[in-house]
DNA sequence: GCGTAAAACT
């Protein structure tokens, strides 16, 4: 049986993927039912949107998935004990590979679906076909796909060395990811490769450099390289300055990413999301949240649909830079548009518009509004956010939220200040709820706060109100035997003609032991 | 003959 033609260099880069160990009887043992040439519908595994499972792998002329294809590669990717022989050989009991294009088509299929492993264990087997240009390409993706451009790197050399052209994409995949991972330096390599077989560059692999310098925050030199485009013949795209757009906001040069906007219009393109994004991203990260406002509505105006990504980026920016009014215009606007906000921004939103309804209280609403949503979505509401939003129920006489958060925080395990305890203390006394106050009081005790003077004083001052000494009395002792004086004492008062005096059970009360 | 490039937060 013919095999594979394999070059030297091949068999080193490509070919010695290991093999696997041990035999699989029962798949061998199974019958498979004999293999019909298949067509890829390119379009159709491409739209689809893959799955990783290989059975969207090979269609039919139909669209309809293959059964038999779809066998044969869930068996070997079941079984990873499965030598490379009897692999060869139910693909051979099947038909095998009548053209190095049938592989081709099985092989880019695979590498579309992420199915690196598979293709590899593929590629690796012997066939009576050699591989093609397209083949070697493939493979060139494959590694890149992978990450690993030096594996790929040496295919494309292994390539030219057996006299193929590679393609420019071919070179261009290999550059991005070099670019990606940083190397600028092997992606000139790479660059001055194609220089010297005569391969021109596209505005893809230039868009690919300038992102690569970007990347590494040589802005300069995409700058210049930008120039470098614009004087040859090719024609800068929308990507072209989006990409060096993003160099200079991400070295907060916004401004200068601005002018290229213009002459990016001047030039007849029309900014997209991504554009706009890029901007935003640069006025955030130079402090610049109004000026990220006013662009949002010159991107509106421009019939430039905002994505989850620019609401996102607006909201982190304004609760960034504090501006709440503005944030929770945006959070409303993207729940109008159905888009779900992020847990931690929303965390960072309610506390944002808890602070500020310290100040305006019409914000309070939109606080509450969030904190529902939030709980009703079981997102983590952090301590902070608790304390906030306890205040904030408080300060809207939210008695009854109030407490149910206050306990809610509690039970959570957080331990809430003395502070929010007396809060909640204040308020309740306010509203005349003493004995709610006081079972609030004790909960400080049992999660082991101290109390200040405050809630001493706020709690005996209500009982005072309330008529109730012996109560006002017996905290004081608590409040005393604890080092601590409170503002109010206990009120003497008449009742008929006896006078009660405090003074009098203060003593074995303050002798009381508080656990 | 098939394929190549983009933005935010965490």
């Amino acid at each position: 049986m013919p095999f594979l033609i394999i070059s030297p260099s091949q068999q080193h880069s490509i070919f010695s993927i290991s093999p696997l160990i041990s035999t699989v009887q029962p798949l061998l043992n199974n019958t498979l039912k004999p293999l019909h040439r298949t067509q890829i519908d390119f379009a159709l595994i491409k739209t689809q949107s893959l799955t990783k499972q290989s059975c969207n792998l090979y269609l039919d002329n139909k669209g309809t998935v293959n059964s038999q294809w779809q066998d044969i590669l869930e068996a070997i990717k079941a079984s990873s004990t499965l030598q490379n022989l009897e692999i060869s050989r139910i693909i051979e009991q099947n038909g095998g590979f009548k053209t190095i294009s049938d592989f081709n088509h099985l092989l880019i299929s695979l590498v579309l679906a992420d199915e690196f492993e598979l293709a590899l264990k593929l590629s690796s087997l012997s066939y009576a076909l050699a591989p093609d240009v397209n083949t070697y390409s493939i493979w060139v993706s494959l590694y890149c796909k992978k990450n690993d451009p030096e594996t790929a790197k040496s295919i494309l050399g292994n390539m030219l060395k057996d006299g193929f052209q590679p393609k420019v994409a071919t070179f261009t995949t290999l550059i991005n990811t070099f670019c990606k991972g940083g190397k600028l330096q092997k992606a000139y390599e790479v660059f001055d490769v194609m220089g010297q077989i005569g391969c021109e560059p596209t505005i893809y692999t230039y868009n690919c450099l300038l992102k690569g310098l970007c990347f590494v925050g040589r802005v300069e030199e995409a700058y210049e390289l930008l120039l470098n485009i614009k004087k040859s013949n090719k024609k800068p795209d929308l990507y072209t300055y989006t990409a060096v757009m993003d160099g200079f906001c991400k070295v907060g040069r916004s401004n200068e990413a601005l002018e290229l906007l213009e002459e990016a219009l001047e030039m007849g393109l029309i900014p997209n999301v991504v554009t706009y994004n890029t901007l935003f991203n640069g006025y955030f990260k130079e402090g610049r949240p109004l000026d990220g406002i006013k662009l949002l509505k010159k991107m509106k105006k421009q019939n430039c649909v905002p994505d989850h990504i620019t609401y996102s980026t607006l909201l982190h920016g304004l609760l960034k830079w504090g501006k709440i009014r503005a944030a929770s215009k945006i959070y409303k606007e993207m729940l109008n548009h159905d888009f779900e906000v992020d847990g931690r921004i929303m965390n960072s939103l309610l506390r944002g518009l808890c602070r500020q309804s310290r100040k305006e209280k019409e914000m309070l609403k939109d606080a509450y509004q969030v904190f529902e949503r939030m709980q009703s979505r079981m997102l983590v509401v952090d301590p902070v956010g608790y304390e906030l939003v306890i205040e904030a129920f408080c300060s809207g006489k939210e008695l009854d939220k109030a407490l149910e958060s206050l306990y809610e925080v509690v039970r959570i395990g957080y331990s809430p200040k003395a502070f929010t305890f007396s809060n909640v203390i204040r308020v309740l006394c306010l509203e005349g709820k003493v004995d709610k106050a006081l079972l609030v009081f004790i909960l400080m005790l049992k999660v082991g706060k101290s109390p200040s003077s405050v809630p001493f004083s706020l709690l005996i001052n209500e009982l005072n109100q309330q008529r109730k000494p012996l109560t006002a009395c017996y905290l004081y002792g608590v409040a005393l035997k604890s080092g601590v004086v409170p503002r109010n004492k206990p009120e003497v008062y008449m009742r008929g003609n006896e006078v009660f005096n405090p003074g009098s059970v203060l003593i074995p009360l303050s002798l009381c032991a508080f656990s």
